[in-house]
DNA sequence: CCAAAAGTGTTCGTGATACACCCATGT
DNA sequence: ACATGGGTGTATCACGAACACTTTTGG
């Protein structure tokens, strides 16, 4: 049953048979010089022309939900392997002006390093903004940007989830900063020090910052199978 | 734009317009008797005929995908005011037989006491299972379920809840049993008591228990007001 | 009397918090 | 010398865990 479907924004063709009811919408964030960052999109057609706008997409008739998310986040950025996360289905009636469309919303933690590399998009057609600095977006997706904030917030103090912002190798500090910029809250250096190291989840790389203007730090690394291990153990990482 | 639309699994004729590729299955929680049970419906025509599953059903055009989840409930059980939370969606190509439909999760928390009252449905159509009996289920049921139960168990610790599913008057005994009961943990009494009052968040009743074979208990009630100044000035609910 | 649950008291250890202080490095 | 961040030490306090013990009520 192959259909021919216009997307209701663009009027662009739609050549594969999609559900056309059903959209996916992501909230990827990045961290950066201190900063949380959302990447957005311009429509570049259609009703919201100029306006900024999460990235999204159809879903396939033949792929599952978060197939198609990561689907849509290679096509944007051209990243595989992206840490994604379903948020939830946002279904006002009224939410999308040109018909009933329910979305599913995802969010994205990336690494901007990875990012800066193979970005799929031109600078004019995708953009990082400050969490604090989002403009007007089209439809809901200020609400649903939003709402990741907070999921992000809740799920960061309980999954050692942050570190998928941070480059492979970072420094405490830049660790502690992250937290403090997600959660909004100030922390104290030494006890967060303390903290961290006597869940022993990270790897000391034996190794130190270069052209610092100050004392180098040493570099920590997250590993993956020591988490998994400790949680079979018993262990619940509670921030 | 009006459509003649055919309940998949029943082959029942769907009166008004519905969204044909999405659906809605609730996970109805209820506290009995110290155990868990969860509410199925017998699927009485279709494929899974004397099959059971979660109660849900379409969503129609003109509504929210929230303000569909609670009809459906009132349709089934003649509650309103209902607690519910949407899960998440779920997208595998393959979870419906007849066709590609994504089904939107919610779960809700009930007072057993209340249903018993205002049924909808007859014993032979919906039935109280305890979450450690549920027998295998229609589509991909038993996963919602198993996806919802994870959920609950991490929602009850961060927000007061569990109340829900007391009648109003309730002992702490039974409270720390509810806790007990859908954390799967033993608790100290004297220890969770303490921790408990200590939050402020129970009206003393002034009231004791009737009828019981011991000394009676003290009654208490969750008092939302309560809660919500408390959360203003900054508390957290944490268990 | 006993059984069963209500409810209080006390001890111990760990971890969060606050903050003083020294170390290393570039300008 | 001093600014900047790296890193250690320490006192205090609250809270969770464990458990001994007293109280109330029905049978």
């Amino acid at each position: 049953m192959k259909k021919a479907l216009i997307n209701m924004d663009s009027g662009e063709l739609v050549e594969t048979p999609v559900m056309n009811s059903i959209t996916i919408d992501s909230v990827v964030f990045g961290f950066e010089k201190g900063s949380l960052e959302v990447l957005l999109v311009k429509h570049a057609e259609g009703i919201s022309k100029g306006k900024w706008g999460l990235p999204g997409g159809w879903i396939k008739q033949e792929e599952g939900i978060d197939e198609a998310a990561h689907r849509l986040l290679r096509e944007l950025t051209g990243l595989d392997q992206i840490y994604l996360e379903q948020l939830k289905a946002f279904g006002d009636p009224n939410r999308f002006p040109n018909g009933r469309v329910i979305t599913i919303g995802y969010y994205a933690l990336v690494k901007r390093e990875d990012y800066r590399i193979k970005a799929g998009f031109t600078a004019s057609e995708a953009k990082w903004y400050k969490v604090r600095e989002i403009p007007d977006l089209i439809y809901d997706h200020n609400e649903i940007l939003e709402y990741s904030l907070q999921n992000l917030r809740n799920r960061v103090r309980q999954a050692p989830i942050g570190f998928t912002l941070l480059p492979e190798k970072f420094t405490l500090l830049q660790l502690m900063q992250l937290y403090e910029e997600i959660l909004g809250v100030e922390m104290d250096k030494p006890n967060f020090r303390r903290k961290i190291l006597r869940m022993k989840l990270l790897v000391d790389l034996n190794e130190k910052q270069k052209d610092v203007s100050h004392r180098a730090a040493k570099l920590y690394k997250f590993d993956n199978d020591i988490y998994q291990k400790l949680t079979r153990k018993g262990f619940n990482f509670e921030f």
